[in-house]
DNA sequence: CTGTTAGCGCATTCAT
DNA sequence: ATGAATGCGCTAACAG
């Protein structure tokens, strides 16, 4: 009969003891600093530490040090899966920084992103990662007013002031147009948000910049896959889709196509249809999607960096841009 | 000129000095208990730690109470939207239950798992959640050595013995084979995965118990995307493509789609899928995909309570069975 | 009902 | 190069 009752974790206390050493030099083994210990006592404790299979407990030093190696990554919704492959990559980037990360789904809700802010700083944090859409409050403030530094990425509140890192939306809106275009497409329309607020807000702008005003038409949904489906489907019906379109999400892209093949219509043959978007959904569509890409391991790179190091000037500049990925819905043969 | 600097925390001695109280009723009150407080002296607490602004400090408090108030969740990949929204539903969970989540990702190596799993014991985290793919070890019994409890969903390995949660495969196949059998089909393929372990195993299983030995085609590839959009393509190619399939997972199922598409194979009329995962993105292709459909949110939930309640025994006959999705992939009209 | 006090496990300062 | 001793902020005995 095993016995079923964990033993009792090994302490620092308890390896000092087994290796006739003090916990002081215990603590400089266990984190190689802040002094020197000479190698003969280094091997005691070691081996002493191995036989009890001890392991630092991590609270009691974040207790004691002020910092917990833990940072807080707020999401807007994981189930996007731009902000999901943004969170894969800055969890994986922090921990190369050898930092553990908190998650929290605020599912679009400013009270729930209020809340888990709140929590992440009762738990001592050392830093926030903010990954939200249009409409939350400023939290990353409220953050930094208790000394832990935290940073947006993609998107930042009107009033925020706190650093961001978002990819360039205009070159990439750029990019699509002009491809279109060299399609034959005079006409290219747009599909943005409910709103013209965040990064959709400024990509909207930026084609409106880059067709200038020959009357392209402007079409808005929610962001739901379903309701780009749904638009779709009326147009069609109403005769009244455009040829050559360019959504601003990921999401609306599957949604127009789901709602395309419902409705009969055929892409890319009576619709050339780009994504702004570019997450790894994308490559696997039917038909894939051309799109502009959005560079998400670096941003959630340079988001960590700029939160660890306090880099906070140039965030934006340091993210390589957007590229332009052609596959099959803009009318391009292969991929 | 604003104050750069944060203002040091309030701790529960400055509230206890402020409101003229000892520390001992301070933390009566944040806690509610565990002893009672005269209504007087309770305002006075509120009223000076709402002054001070005061944020019990979670750190100190987990170590003083051991426990943590955090529970790990290991994935192998959120970027499978399986997993992924699994983890969503956990998290959530969780939440519910007033518990942080720190979320790591393993990347399919049983290596980083082990890594994940030792850095969460060392945060001292009250409990594991494991959402694993086929091939680690067993980490969760690693875990219950040190006294932490730990949960399998969707997943167990060969030599785990910890509670598992997961779905109905065998009635979600027997939904499936019978749904495509009433559209004629008297083959229907299988695409399982690159070996017969875990959940895939037992549903490539069903299959065979379900179509009998009828020669019905054995499929495999990897679980990718692209790799089953090529699979698909090569197929068609060969002529040798079957006209009714199950897939085992739904990134399969996409990767088919893709793949009919590329190669001009009309989904459903000359191929008709069903897939078995049913994550959110299964409503959005083109077509739409019949799925038999996991309950991801009561397994979550069902995890969870196992975790934290120790209800070990009946785990995954707690879940509510697969449900089959009828949509257009599978030939069937509306959706 | 409330105050006093002793640690939780660790990092670190002050002595050697 | 090492040891002893001091808290980090909080909970929970133990006294009133």
């Amino acid at each position: 009969m095993t016995t079923k009752r964990a033993a009792k974790a090994a302490t620092l206390t308890d390896v000092a003891r087994r290796a006739g050493a003090s916990t002081a030099v215990v603590s400089y083994v266990m984190n190689n600093g802040p002094r020197p210990v000479a190698a003969a006592t280094r091997e005691r404790v070691l081996a002493a530490a191995a036989e009890l299979n001890y392991r630092p407990n991590r609270v009691a030093r974040a207790l004691r040090s002020r910092t917990s190696g833990v940072v807080g990554l707020v999401l807007a919704d994981a189930s996007n899966p731009c902000f999901g492959a943004l969170a894969r990559h800055i969890e994986q980037a922090l921990g190369a920084r050898d930092k553990l990360t908190l998650t929290g789904n605020a599912a679009y809700s400013a009270d729930r992103q209020q809340h888990l802010v709140e929590r992440f700083l009762a738990a001592q944090v050392d830093g926030l990662v903010i990954v939200s859409a249009d409409g939350g409050t400023d939290v990353a403030a409220e953050a930094e007013a208790t000394g832990v530094p935290a940073v947006y990425v993609h998107n930042r509140p009107e009033s925020g002031r706190s650093p961001v890192v978002s990819a360039d939306n205009d070159a990439a809106v750029h990019a699509a147009v002009a491809h279109l275009r060299s399609h034959g497409h005079d006409r290219v329309a747009f599909l943005a948000g409910p709103h013209d607020a965040g990064p959709v807000g400024r990509r909207r702008a930026a084609w409106e910049s880059a067709v200038g005003r020959t009357g392209d038409t402007l079409l808005r949904c929610d962001y739901a896959r379903a309701a780009a489906a749904g638009l779709t489907r009326d147009l069609v019906a109403r005769g009244a889709m455009p040829s050559a379109l360019i959504t601003a999400t990921d999401e609306q892209a599957i949604g127009v196509l789901a709602g395309a093949w419902a409705a009969g219509l055929s892409v890319p043959d009576r619709l050339a249809v780009i994504s702004l978007d570019g997450t790894p959904d994308s490559a696997h569509t039917a038909p894939a999607l051309t799109v502009a890409e959005q560079p998400l391991r670096a941003m959630a790179r340079r988001a960590v960096d700029v939160l660890l190091d306090g880099a906070d000037g140039a965030a934006a500049e340091a993210v390589p841009p957007a590229s332009l990925i052609v596959r099959r819905s803009c009318g391009c043969e292969g991929g």
